[in-house]
DNA sequence: TAATCTGTCCCACGCAGCGAAACTATCATC
DNA sequence: GATGATAGTTTCGCTGCGTGGGACAGATTA
């Protein structure tokens, strides 16, 4: 093992806060050595001392991290154009913001019958297959506030949650039909919804049947990164 | 020069995408090491390699960075309490988000009379002393467009900037006076005002005579962290 | 085909990092 | 104020990890 690995080790112990006995615990490291890293990030603001002396996250961190590009929505630009090809639908993807949903990316059908949901745009978090996807795996108690003013009841959420996948029919909108699956960061938490969307006369009253496999592939390959 | 450092070195000639050849070059490390840390760093996910196999930040950073207490508010507390208890007068730190202001933090004077601006109150950035030393080093072009509406001139900001504090007096509320002072980061950018209000009657009509040193060296105390 | 540019890999050498242990500081407890 | 316990800090000689020149391979240009 070394140094740098080492030193992501320390970083990790520290996110909640260390002293020096507890960062020794939880990485596994010598104490000295733990220490005299500890120090060589403190040097360069990758971890800081707190009033109580704890270590913690340096802010050279939060300067580095916000040079970074977006995984998430690099990635979803090909993965959406891809799954828009595959079923010939708009396709999507939805992050949740408080008690909405946020459209991050899209890739549009081209010509003819359409739905449009323009990147940017904030979707109510009560109707939609995306909407489903997002409150599905989310604790019950931090749901059941939401579900009164919801299109679907906490048993279409838990069919979602066993059958890994939503649609909707004329849910959030008249004439329109989706099919959605969910987006998992590296610890499996759902992050994000990816889905298509497209005139109910296409998609017929059961989407899922004939997308629900795409939907959910797009949603595997953007989880985890 | 230990791996840490190297390593940090390779991590900020990364923030706007490198190349391998760009990597060495930026940071005058010989092409195997730069190769082997970048590489090192990305099984980490600190660095990533875009579409173009270019190298960015990685994803891990901000995990990390979102952990990070803000170190700002944090060294605020105690330094807005001495500046308190030195002037007599409420203190407060603003932050510039969008067109207005945003108190973050703040100390008030315990009794009598005295100006209360709450924690999480937005302001106008078009009156008071602390919206002076907000637009007062901001490049002329983003602030032409504001100065109409504001209470002060471009012949203000330009003594502002001179004499490095801003004050007053019955410019954002009638009654009230103020002194504020800019807090820099470590690259000598203005990112927020910290200052301190009261009424005129205590203050006076010159505030800044009386209080500008102190308000000036809290300024100091907040920049650079 | 040669030349030149990439990124990747190898491996013998040397010094940076290792960590047990000693040391200091601070706090309770008697 | 002596004693013990718990915390952080520093030392120092040994060693194994990281080093980096250089070889290699693939892509692009002349």
């Amino acid at each position: 093992m070394g140094v740098l690995d080492k030193a992501v080790a320390i970083l990790e112990a520290t996110v909640e806060g260390a002293s020096l006995a507890e960062l020794v615990e939880r990485s596994g490291l010598p104490r000295a050595t733990a220490h005299r890293l500890a120090q060589a990030l403190e040097v360069h603001r990758l971890l800081i001392r707190d009033a109580q002396g704890r270590w913690r996250p340096g802010p050279r961190l939060a300067e580095f991290a916000n040079a970074a590009p977006d995984v998430l929505l690099t990635a979803a630009a090909p993965v959406l154009a891809a799954l828009r090809d595959q079923t010939g639908e708009s396709a999507q993807l939805y992050l949740r913001r408080a008690d909405e949903r946020l459209c991050v990316a899209a890739a549009e059908r081209a010509s003819g019958l359409r739905d449009t949901v323009p990147v940017g745009a904030a979707l109510p978090i009560s109707a939609g297959s995306g909407a489903q996807v997002l409150l599905a795996w989310e604790p019950p108690e931090a749901v059941v506030t939401l579900l009164p003013r919801c299109r679907f009841t906490a048993r279409t959420l838990a069919e979602v949650r066993r059958r890994g996948w939503a649609s909707s029919v004329a849910e959030r909108e008249p004439g329109v039909a989706s099919v959605s699956a969910p987006v998992r960061d590296r610890g499996g938490r759902v992050i994000a919804a990816v889905g298509i969307s497209g005139p109910i006369e296409r998609l017929g009253r059961r989407p899922g049947d004939r997308h629900a496999i795409a939907v959910v592939r797009a949603g595997h390959r953007l989880s985890g990164l």
